[in-house]
DNA sequence: GGGTATTTGTCCGTATGTATT
DNA sequence: AAATACATACGGACAAATACC
């Protein structure tokens, strides 16, 4: 037995969806079924679904069946903004980028907290671990369905000064929190770094974005620098990475046009 | 029964791990002690260990046990090179980079092809699908371990007008194809675009990297831009996501040295 | 709303194969 | 060769979710 019953079983599916024998959206029959068709037993022919599950390819509904997984179409964020230049904010972006796609955005109202933050933040921000920050956490949504959940971190002296006040106000600000400070501060965001790493969902990700627990997930952390070179902010946004790409200029290059080939499967 | 029996079992083993009960590398009781610590059956027991394997938490060697997953101590890829400029090659970037981190680098001798490439590169570099182009395959390895697969497509007019005859030669451009091109061809690179996914291993990364069918792998699309706003070659590259994160760096930054925290799980 | 059939989810017990020590 | 430990495969039972009448 060179290759295990359920590979096989699981192979010859894949095959079948990936030629299109079985589209996007169709049902794939019953275990029942398909436990007649390969002779197999039931828990056989669960493991096999089990691969297709793991490799995305299928989802299943209690009740209901197997079916094969719609594709989504991807949204593009591009980090590097050549529009906006370095001190740009993420959400005007994230607003105008969604929109030029004929995609329609949308952003929940801020969750305001005073907390300690994990040590990767308070490194990032370069203050001592255990220091109190300001966070705001917004989830962000495009076409209705979940796209990414965004979480800044500010030093907690730019309230207890009384210079940004609005910080705390559970309310967007609407111009910008990167202009908000550049005005009642004097600080400009004049560079930013992207940290980009992927890990698994936790659970409060996997009820909001309504995927498995072995799905992947995109986590960008973007600390803004100011004119002396300090950390000002770090933003953490969390991205589902099969609905999520990016993409990164330097130096001269064309207009989108021709970089973001159409999907084709 | 709010919470199935498996799950509670994997969470309550997730806790141990994440906590520092059971530390890296440490290998868990066996199916048949945990069974009867949680008085449950044995393939309830492995469903539960399954979960942990999605989640990258522990791995299992037939004969030995269940054991706590290493952690990698991951590798850092700058993809805004501001030390070389938008010009920049990949590997002369990718082996100071290394060497900075007091780590070995290795790179594989090329493997030249001439073939009709995947629709997705024909549509970057701008060409008519069918077309053929010229391929380079390079594999990448940190001390020793396997880190990624690169392949660059450049058109095929590059050697058949004779101007870069070492295109097809299988062995390494030591300057830098980007400088050879500049030098022989009069073409220099001023921008590139850098187009990130995420997605699933194919069976050919599963047996080089040595990871799992449901592992993640990083996948990005380079485009390299000439003088005239034309793509003069795109080079992908294959990153497990266990061990590799990006950066991308944008404005004025200061070095790295506050950017990236130790790990610390 | 209720009841029933269908379909997947969870859990058990058992047997046998394969890899490692 | 023997013992140990995980991998595969079978069969059965009941629960939970869904759809349909």
């Amino acid at each position: 037995m060179p290759q295990p019953m359920y590979h096989q079983i699981a192979d010859d599916l894949r095959w079948q969806i990936e030629q299109g024998t079985l589209g996007p959206g169709q049902q794939l029959p019953t275990e029942l079924e398909l436990r007649e068709k390969y002779e197999a037993s039931r828990n056989t022919i669960r493991d096999a679904v089990k691969r297709l599950i793991a490799l995305g390819l299928v989802e299943t509904r209690p009740g209901q069946g197997t079916f094969v997984t719609q594709k989504i179409d991807p949204f593009v964020t591009t980090l590097t903004g050549e529009r906006s230049g370095p001190g740009g904010g993420e959400q005007a972006a994230y607003l105008s980028e969604v929109s030029e796609g004929h995609r329609k955005p949308d952003v929940s109202t801020p969750r305001v907290e005073i907390q300690v933050p994990m040590p990767e933040i308070a490194l990032r921000l370069r203050i001592a671990p255990g220091t109190q920050v300001v966070s705001r956490h917004q989830q962000r949504f495009i076409d209705e369905t979940p796209w990414s959940l965004q979480t800044s971190y500010y030093p907690m002296d730019f309230v207890v000064s009384g210079r940004a006040p609005r910080l705390l106000m559970a309310e967007d600000i609407a111009e910008g929190t990167v202009q908000y400070l550049k005005e009642n501060m004097g600080l400009e965001q004049v560079g930013y770094r992207d940290w980009i790493t992927a890990r698994a969902p936790d659970s409060n990700e996997q009820g909001f974005f309504r995927i498995s627990h072995d799905a992947t997930m995109f986590e960008i952390f973007r600390t803004g620098f100011d004119q002396h070179g300090t950390p000002m902010r770090v933003t953490v946004t969390v991205f589902p990475a099969d609905r999520n790409q990016f993409i990164v200029n330097v130096g001269d290059v064309p207009g989108p046009q021709y970089s973001q080939p159409e999907n084709e499967n």
